[in-house]
RNA sequence: GACUUGGUAGCUCAGCUGGUAGAGCAUAACACUUUUAAUGUUAGGGUCCUGGGUUCGAGCCCCAGCCAGGUCACCA
């Protein structure tokens, strides 16, 4: 390990601790009884405390000292004091222990009791510490004014999601977006079992893939010898549950597509899906917008959120347009009754992006795609999809060529998605065999037939409605992040480049035998490694080359030291 | 996938038409018993992302690659 100068300075004072007899790793409990939290909520002087986390920055002055205990809570000034804590001739925990052996982001328990500073500050004196967990790296530490003005932060993105954990040490912006995520998950949690909807659990690995159109991630099954696929949607389990007689299920599921990376896109994400009985997507509307109102103020403590430049209202009720309606409200246009070649022509004048193999459903989702969508900056119900776009969705009562089914935008961007659920096993057979004469062109992402899913609905599923909601995308409005990784512990990133130097097996064997010896003639240290000349030369070539050992041609002969 | 920006000390960043690699914080040493971006003095710390090339000489210029960010496309 190539180690920097800190970070030797670190192991060496851990060997300093234990040859004082201190353990820098200890088994037992820390009887901790208090938080930083806690303790500034509900400040008494000369009050004792016990309490435990990170120190996080250090003000010696001579024989006294402030420093920063960081908890899971937020952080409080300790005052550690010679005399206080080292009251007889020994004063070694103070000088040795605290003041050379102990670092920035070693996490330590203290008893102590509170005082206030002559300047104010809500401080615990330091009656006795423990060093509970030395820390041997340091920690990419900002430092912060008086201001609350940040210097030095840990800003490199790259570095901040890979060592997700020093993030989260050094950034408390960042905890907090993670406090709101769950925040979140369990206020959807609320509001759907106050109304007795059901949470279940819905396979992952799937034998057929459906739900979405989306490239899976595929996998195998050693014992069954199958092949299995990782869910794009967890949406067909869930109506099947809804034919085994739930009124309402929802799941929060972790879906897998095999498809880009960027901003919005993770190839993990989560989505939430419900699916109520005897409801259609009118209700759906007033429900979806009555649980987001619910979410937002569970979140921010407020209908309101901030998204870059805009304030987003979350109150309902939100405006509800349909397509046809949107794309007639930004292009002039009536897609009512165009034919395809009509539709073509239009997005072709409009300079859209289409090609002759788009269908009429197609068309209009790219004419919306391209001229409306980006325009509903508050949240807006879109309603009403083509047919074809929409293979599991029940159509419209009054327009046989659209479906009911809604979207809801946000800022130009889809975050809930929701249908009268399509309980027709023969339209739905049909649908299904029009997506497969899609993959048999070619389209990769038409869904799969799945006969199970038809067989349960031939014994009858109730009138539903549906909604799924992109929480990864949802989170990102209400926490004020414009990139997905921002919302995500442990955003997908390629591989790091492993940066220690590797040795085969040859290679690693003559390292050893040298580290023993520090410097050994070169015949001797042949003779020792029982290799063959080819795969001895070969060794030696490869530990100089990658600069772990070197040769040096002396009188006396050839040595071989490590480096 | 295309374009674009970046990769230099533990962290944040400088760096000259191409000539011995810099700062702040952090680290080490000394001083300092109510400070708070503590302070003062001193010191150490670098495969300048990797590999080629041009050159007497490359952190800098050229080529290829790796990783990341951004924009766009694809995708939802």
């Amino acid at each position: 390990m190539n180690l920097s100068e800190q970070e030797i300075v670190r192991r060496e004072k851990l060997a300093k601790l234990r040859e004082m007899g201190i353990d820098p790793y200890p088994a037992a409990l820390y009887p901790v009884n208090n938080t930083t939290a806690k303790i500034k909520a509900d400040f008494k002087e000369d009050k004792q405390v016990i309490i435990a986390g990170r120190l996080m920055s250090r003000r010696i002055q001579g024989s006294a000292s402030f420093a920063e205990l960081q908890d899971a809570d937020g952080r409080i000034q300790v005052y550690f004091n010679r005399d206080e804590i080292c009251p007889g001739e020994d004063k070694s925990h103070y000088n040795d222990v605290y003041k050379k052996l102990l670092d920035i982001g070693d996490i330590i328990g203290i008893e102590g009791t509170l005082f206030t500073t002559k300047v104010g500050e809500m401080t615990v004196m330091v009656n006795n510490f423990t060093l509970l967990t030395k820390s041997l790296k340091p920690l990419p530490l900002p430092k912060t004014d008086a201001d609350g003005n940040t210097y030095d932060g840990f800003v490199d993105p790259e570095m901040r999601y890979r060592q997700r954990y020093a993030d989260l040490v050094v950034n408390p912006q960042v905890k907090e977006v993670f406090v709101k995520r769950t925040k979140m998950f369990n206020a959807m949690r609320t509001f759907f079992n106050d109304r007795e909807y059901f949470e279940v659990e819905t396979p992952i690995l799937q034998p057929i893939p459906g739900g979405a159109a989306a490239k899976p991630f595929i996998t195998h099954h050693n014992s069954l010898d199958i092949p299995l696929y990782m869910r794009i949607a967890n949406e067909l389990y869930l109506k099947r549950l809804i034919v085994g007689g739930f009124d309402g299920v929802y799941e929060f599921s972790k879906n897998f597509r095999n498809e880009g990376m960027d901003r919005t896109h993770n190839p993990e994400f989560t989505a939430m899906e419900i699916y109520v009985a005897y409801k259609d997507y009118n209700w759906m509307m007033e429900f979806t917008e009555q649980l987001l109102e619910y979410c937002a103020v569970a979140v921010n403590g407020s209908t309101t959120s901030t998204f870059g430049d805009t304030q987003i209202q979350w109150k309902a009720p939100y405006p509800r347009v349909t397509m046809t309606d949107a794309i007639k409200q930004f292009t002039g246009f009536d897609i009512t009754g165009k034919s395809e070649s009509e539709l073509f022509a239009f997005a072709k004048a409009n300079h859209i992006d289409v090609n002759p193999t788009m269908g009429k459903g197609k068309l209009i989702d790219e004419i919306f795609g391209e001229k409306c969508e980006g325009n509903f900056i508050q949240p807006t119900f879109i309603t009403d999809y083509p047919k074809e776009m929409s293979p599991l969705t029940k159509e419209h009562r009054e327009h046989p060529e659209l479906t009911e089914r809604f979207e809801l935008m946000v800022c130009g961007k889809e975050i809930a998605n929701a249908y009268s659920e399509l309980n027709d096993p023969i339209d739905q057979r049909e649908r299904f065999e029009a997506q497969a004469a899609l993959a048999d062109r070619g389209d990769d992402e038409a869904m799969f037939i799945d006969q199970d899913f038809l067989r349960a609905l031939e014994y009858g599923m109730p009138p539903t409605s549906g909604l799924g909601i992109g929480m990864d995308r949802l989170i990102m409005f209400l926490t004020n992040n414009p990139s997905i990784q921002e919302v995500l512990f442990f955003p997908q990133m390629r591989p790091e480049k492993t940066v220690t130097v590797e040795l085969n097996e040859d290679e690693q064997a003559i390292y050893d035998l040298l580290l023993k010896q520090e410097t050994m003639e070169l015949d001797a240290l042949k003779d020792a490694s029982g290799l063959s000349n080819k795969k001895w030369d070969k060794a030696v070539k490869g530990l100089t080359g990658k600069k772990v050992a070197k040769v040096a041609k002396t009188d006396d002969g050839l040595f071989i030291s490590a480096v």
